[in-house]
DNA sequence: CTGAAAGCGCTAACAT
DNA sequence: ATGTTAGCGCTTTCAG
């Protein structure tokens, strides 16, 4: 029995202005046509009524809803909040409204969110897939009939363009810095395989090793602080096995320096170690850890523009460019040397 | 010209499963008197044709939009943004879409938010007022006439339940620690003297020095690193002047702590510090940092379940409760002790 | 159990 | 310069 509130409505702003509904219309949507004293009457009678037009009710004329759409693994990951935060002001930049979902990685909840984005006639959206592999995305996208750019992650297919960070580089230069330091038993811990960005990394890893006819010490199991204790004390309990570590997420880097810290092994002198990702504070702990630095500002700022230029351009793309002619636009990361790599502050 | 996409409709799939509008809307909206063969009929037609409601079209229909808002700050800022993870689960959980603002703590852009949250006629919404005491967004909010609760910061005249932190306390009883520990000059370091929160904390170290007999020393204009470590050099500079620093904010812990460390003065041996809020990593650098906790958690937790409330109880909300009615949910903060106020781990 | 038809609030021809 | 009117896609009486 609920009386969902009475806003007031296009008719009665006109009724009260004493006017037709299609002068306010012409008053709402940028003044043309309408002479100066009628243009006053209608602005009183919508500050009176705190008239406020019904998005609802334009975008069903069939017009774009001014709405863009963005799904992230998670909305609370310093990485695609900040992204979140970047894109946020594009959108109002270009007058839109930005609707975040969050998937956490998770098919169900991806398909979910896209599903709702649609229902809500987003003009287009910005995805960082949790599967870049994943058919069932591939086609929920092409049915999807909007316009859509991938970030930090690509689509199978290149059906759609997308914006990523060269995560097989980083993680090889940031292999190679350590092997430079003659580094030997360098060993590389992550978890989340099932991750685009994480593969990428650890084959920039192992190429590095293999070039270098080093040993390669994956551990792909580590997600929380035990596990990585536990894999680091094991390494160390065979003397001379272990020399650097190379961890591809940020929490497994905090976890790892934390661990080595409790483990009472010097740092870097006894064992090194360079994560992926920059976080606060990574440059005031003692040694500040050397990190890959990615360019989220960027990644997201240049997912961006391409939807926004989609959106404005060419009308062409209503459907998705011809299977597997986007290629990604890739952006360069770079390797923060700070101490924990065996480097010394002002003299790498 | 552009051909705005051409999305399948409810009529067109009715026409695909030979039945009427109607059968087809009532297969959407849960089964209910519909035969199994019709029902299969028309679940082929939805599913061949990719349709998906036009929620726009629902939404004009007059019932609730299933959307609720939230007014933050910032969406990049760890302390909201795990707020907004919070309440986009529960927002999920009651099958609705959680539409995120930023206002920077401006005015204008909070008063375009709301607004924007009203055309899109959410069905309420969340807020972290960027000013406690301002008229002007308390009349906005009256007339949003939708159920709205205040985050973090109350909202002048009480118009609308809030849920904050006991920030008053949770200074006073970081002070009082410091205090016991037998310091003397424990500077405050702040800025955004504007912030409800921060006000708030400041009274709580006032209050407390004040209760020892301890001269305030406060610092108002602390926003970057170089203004925080100018502001500890110019005390250091006249020995015996400073004995402990009390930092309000994340980011300003994170400075004072780091401009301790580069003008090389042992902490807490010579200064001690205690920070509001905690963060990633507090716990790791040495010393680690003693920190006032807020209950993150709960705080978008109880402001979720109080909106929900709102929206599902007794429809008599419709509009704000009488003036100065609502009283503030306050949460308790915790002191985390760790090292940097002079208490040694394991052994306070 | 199913269909026809009336709007929801707004914009855009088309009149005037 | 301004008013009239026909839908946009959907839900919902009200008949059948």
């Amino acid at each position: 029995m609920r009386k969902p509130r009475k806003l007031p409505t296009l008719h009665e702003v006109a009724k009260r202005a004493g006017v037709g509904t299609t002068t306010v219309s012409r008053v709402i949507n940028g003044v043309e046509h309408v002479e100066p004293q009628t243009l006053a009457r209608v602005e009183r009678a919508i500050k009176e009524l705190g008239y406020l037009p019904n998005h609802a009710a334009r975008v069903l004329k069939g017009h774009r809803t001014r709405t863009v759409g963005l799904v992230v693994p998670s909305i609370a990951d310093p990485f695609f909040s900040s992204c979140a935060e970047v894109l946020q002001g594009i959108a109002r930049r270009h007058e839109c409204l930005l609707i975040v979902m969050a998937t956490h990685n998770e098919k169900s909840m991806e398909r979910d969110a896209v599903n709702t984005l649609m229902q809500h006639r987003v003009d287009g959206f910005i995805i960082a897939p949790s599967d870049s592999e994943s058919g069932e995305l591939c086609s929920l996208l092409m049915r999807a009939s909007v316009p859509i750019v991938a970030l930090d992650r690509p689509v199978a297919g290149a059906v759609v363009p997308s914006v990523v960070a060269d995560n097989f580089v980083g993680a090889q230069h940031a292999t190679r810095h350590l092997i430079a330091h003659g580094y030997k038993k360098i060993a590389c811990l992550t978890g989340e395989m099932n991750l685009f960005t994480i593969r990428e990394r650890v084959r920039g890893y192992q190429a590095a090793m293999a070039a270098a006819n080093l040993k390669v010490l994956l551990h792909t199991s580590i997600h929380d602080y035990a596990s990585c204790e536990n894999a680091i004390a094991k390494m160390l309990r065979q003397p001379g096995s272990l020399d650097a570590v190379f961890t591809l997420k940020n929490s497994t880097t905090v976890d790892a320096f934390q661990a080595l810290l409790q483990l009472r092994v010097p740092v870097p002198q006894k064992v090194a170690i360079i994560g992926y990702d920059d976080f606060q504070l990574a440059g005031t702990v003692r040694p500040a850890i050397t990190v890959v630095q990615q360019p989220i500002q960027e990644l997201a700022q240049t997912a961006g523009q391409l939807l926004f230029r989609h959106l404005n351009g060419a009308a062409v793309s209503a459907k998705p460019a011809p299977t597997g002619t986007q290629k990604p636009v890739v952006l360069k990361t770079s390797l923060l040397i700070r101490e924990s790599c065996g480097c010394r502050p002002n003299q790498p």
